[in-house]
DNA sequence: GCCAACGTTGGC
DNA sequence: GCCAACGTTGGC
């Protein structure tokens, strides 16, 4: 299984509105970038991912999962663009801010510091169990 | 609100 | 295929 990154503006659609959602998730659609859209082409079903909040709080927040694979973006007809839908699964007993990231050595390379421009980002088994650490599980 | 970093577009 | 110009993202 592998580990994901999904960053969203909490003002557009936040980890409070993807826990709305519910077991039905949220299609993970408007990522007009092609890297991210070809780490969103090979999510499995089941993976997990951390849900950040840039901008506003600029902190990891909660852990989703995907729950569908690859398909167009129904916000679009031009057939480049795809996506996945996510569902919240729990959120992080502490919120891992994005200075903590920077400050902690194991996570130096991170894409969210090495590639902070990047909506959908790989994250390391590694990183995942620090992140965990940090987040207090 | 500024600006650095990066991606995309389009002329040549 | 190069590269300048431009737009966007996102931290500060």
């Amino acid at each position: 299984m592998a580990y994901w990154l999904f960053k969203t503006e909490p003002d557009v659609f936040g980890w409070d509105d993807l826990v709305a959602r519910g077991d039905q998730g949220e299609e993970w659609d408007g990522v007009r970038n092609y890297q991210a859209r070809n780490n969103m082409r090979v999510m499995k079903k089941g993976d997990l991912g951390l849900l950040y909040h840039s901008n506003q709080g600029k902190e990891a927040v909660g852990i989703v999962e995907v729950i569908a694979e690859i398909h167009p973006d129904s916000t679009t007809d031009d057939t480049r663009w795809e996506c996945v839908d996510i569902k919240a699964v729990q959120p992080l007993p502490r919120a891992v801010s994005l200075a903590q990231v920077k400050s902690e050595p194991r996570l130096t390379s991170m894409a969210l510091v090495s590639n902070s421009r990047l909506s959908v980002q790989p994250v390391t088994d590694q990183e995942w169990k620090i992140v965990m650490e940090l987040a207090g599980l």
